[in-house]
RNA sequence: GCGCCUCUAGCUCAAUUUGGCAGAGCAACGGACUCUUAAUCCGCAGGUUCUGGGUUCAAGUCCCAGGGGGCGUACCA
């Protein structure tokens, strides 16, 4: 598309993308040449008027996991990005409270089942959370943002989006439908209701009877939004039922009635109310999970209402692929996958954003929570640190680096000197004895603030794999004095000897160090006749069998000098 | 059916957004180390970038066609 140099390139912005030009002139006078940067992120700013709104939602029907992040990363990236280039910009984060409970929410009991059907914002909150309706508890949970004045602890809580520097201005559509500002919204998709119908038969084949309305009144008698079924619409009210067989996962309770569709009454079906705030809120871009932008999809559907029907621009779309953890594909309603905050709690903030966004949007993450991993992704970021922070970053790792930072606009933190690799950060950890520390002065002596913050990132996300995963961190449980006997009567002869030989030479052992402790271990093997060249697991399987009752173990030699002369030779018996 | 993603060293993947000498980690191989572990150090190799066309001075990257794999989606939001 861009071919030699940037000419046609500039004349097809200057027709179409005005904003598109005043970067590329900061841009160069930035770099002092031609050349500008053209990630996604710029790329779909460049479609935009100088007022830019950027929106995305969260339906609050269960706890949020880690792919819920990915939406909340790429659109709070567009918006540090177009307040960079200057612009007028509003990040809206709003909670689609209106929808129905359409499932029991993984965990909670069957106390649900009478809720289901009901918007979320009228089910009570699951046990042990915080908020006084699902939808307070779950949004709350996930963002810190607490709308609910009856809720007994005032104000916000920090939460995953302050962690990750994340700034939105909150909304909820149940505040939205009852301040009246959809109600003409509302009335022109009833008045249109032959050609919603039109739209739904001609984009995914949907066949709706001549009688139905685009419309969900919340049922009198029973509550429910998901259960009724409207007609009739007179201008003033619509005729509805609330049908026991609508759908088959809520069963409504018969009643019929008359009743206004404005100011909170009901709500518009899904791909409507999408449109419907694009028109509303004057929204220039908002992303959507793939599953939204198939073929025929709901967002082919809410484009096609909102040019057709409101009149109104469709956003920019930044269409992104799913962010999953270990592979697995991840459900909050089955509870599988890690839920943010967990993840947030884990990783430093830049790590996390860092990992989200040095991907294209439209291109799946699976990102493994192992050790291995863990350590690659803070060798890369580390490198990519030390690229943005030299003269040699190009415009697009500095990019990335300043949308990865926690804090918005703040300088390049000092690159850390230490060259600490995060499994060893790791082991190090999970030893109580060794301090991480202490350890990394023994060998750089004192060690800058610069580099104690980042070592101290690494060792809380050390700490926090170890208590989430301690099947991969390798953590063992010393095992007690009667266990440990069990364990011994499980070895060889020639294991029995190998000990009994290591117990002689550690009493004589002085001072007690690792490395001479580990020299032990070999000399022990030797002189009863295991080769520890070849035969090393006969002899550290039955140091570890009787401490662990493993077939591995943190390095014998250190270990073994924390445990103290006493101790060891206790439990080698 | 339709849509999106993907195919690169033995394995897992970078590099595809910005076309510019195809790169890491692990495994293998050679060597060092009397120190085991997903965990010592040095070194050496490793490629028709799925296939076929096209654009270009230049293509893993862009376009067209074909093949393999994955995911999404069809009156729920």
């Amino acid at each position: 598309m861009l071919r030699g140099l940037a000419g046609p390139a500039v004349a097809h912005s200057l027709l179409t993308e005005p904003c598109w030009l005043g970067f590329a002139a900061r841009c160069e006078a930035r770099c002092g040449r031609g050349s500008h940067i053209m990630t996604w992120i710029d790329k779909a700013l460049d479609g935009c008027p100088p007022q830019v709104v950027i929106n995305d939602s969260k339906t609050p029907s269960g706890r949020a996991h880690v792919g819920s992040l990915r939406g909340v990363l790429i659109h709070d990236a567009l918006a540090r990005v177009a307040r960079e280039r200057g612009l007028d910009t509003t990040f809206m984060y709003g909670c689609d409270d209106m929808d129905a409970v359409d499932e029991i929410p993984h965990g909670t009991g069957k106390q649900f089942v009478e809720h289901l059907g009901k918007p979320l914002w009228a089910a009570p909150a699951p046990e042990g959370l915080r908020g006084d309706s699902m939808a307070e508890a779950y949004f709350g949970e996930f963002t810190g943002k607490w709308f609910g004045a009856a809720d007994s602890q005032v104000g916000d809580t920090p939460g995953p989006f302050d962690a990750l520097g994340v700034q939105a201005e909150f909304y909820r559509m149940s505040d939205v439908y009852r301040s009246g500002r959809l109600d003409d919204v509302i009335d022109t998709f009833l008045q249109a209701a032959a050609d919603v119908r039109q739209i739904y038969l001609r984009l995914s084949g949907a066949e709706r009877s001549d009688d139905w309305l685009p419309f969900q009144p919340i049922c009198e008698r029973c509550g429910r939004i998901g259960t009724t079924y409207a007609t009739d619409y007179d201008g003033e009210t619509v005729a509805y039922e609330c049908r026991p067989d609508l759908v088959d996962w809520a069963s409504g309770c018969g009643h019929r009635g008359r009743i206004s569709p404005f100011g909170g009454n009901g709500k518009l079906p899904w791909k409507l109310e999408w449109a419907a705030k694009w028109k509303l809120f004057g929204i220039s871009i908002e992303g959507a999970g793939k599953d939204h932008m198939a073929a025929s999809g709901s967002h082919e559907v809410s484009s096609a209402l909102a040019r057709h029907v409101l009149q109104c621009p469709v956003p920019v779309a930044v269409p992104y692929e799913f962010f999953t953890l270990g592979g697995a594909k991840m459900s909050s309603s089955r509870g599988i996958g890690m839920n943010s905050s967990g993840l947030v709690e884990m990783l430093p903030p830049q790590l996390l954003r860092y990992l989200v966004l040095r991907t294209q949007p439209r291109r799946s993450i699976n990102f493994d929570l192992d050790v291995p991993s863990l350590t690659k992704a803070f060798v890369e970021y580390e490198r990519l640190w030390r690229s943005a922070a030299g003269s040699d970053a190009s415009e697009s790792q500095r990019q990335l680096f300043d949308v990865a930072q926690a804090e918005e606009g703040a300088p390049i933190p000092i690159v850390p000197t230490v060259d600490a690799r995060f499994d060893s950060v790791l082991s190090l950890t999970q030893q109580p004895h060794m301090s991480l520390f202490g350890h990394v002065r023994s060998i750089h002596g004192d060690v800058s603030e610069a580099d104690a913050d980042w070592l101290a990132c690494k060792e809380t996300t050390a700490e926090e794999f170890i208590r989430v995963r301690p099947d991969l961190a390798g953590m063992f449980r010393m095992l007690n004095v009667s266990e440990a006997a069990e364990q011994r009567s499980m070895l060889d002869e020639r294991q029995h000897r190998f000990l009994a030989r290591l117990a002689q030479r550690l009493t004589e052992l002085s001072p007690w160090e690792a490395r001479d402790i580990q020299d032990a271990i070999f000399d022990a093997a030797r002189d009863v006749g295991i080769d520890p060249k070849t035969d090393a697991p006969v002899v550290f399987e039955a140091i570890y069998g009787v401490l662990f009752g493993s077939q591995t173990g943190p390095r014998a030699g250190s270990l073994l000098a924390f445990l103290g002369k006493r101790e060891t030779l206790t439990r080698l018996g």
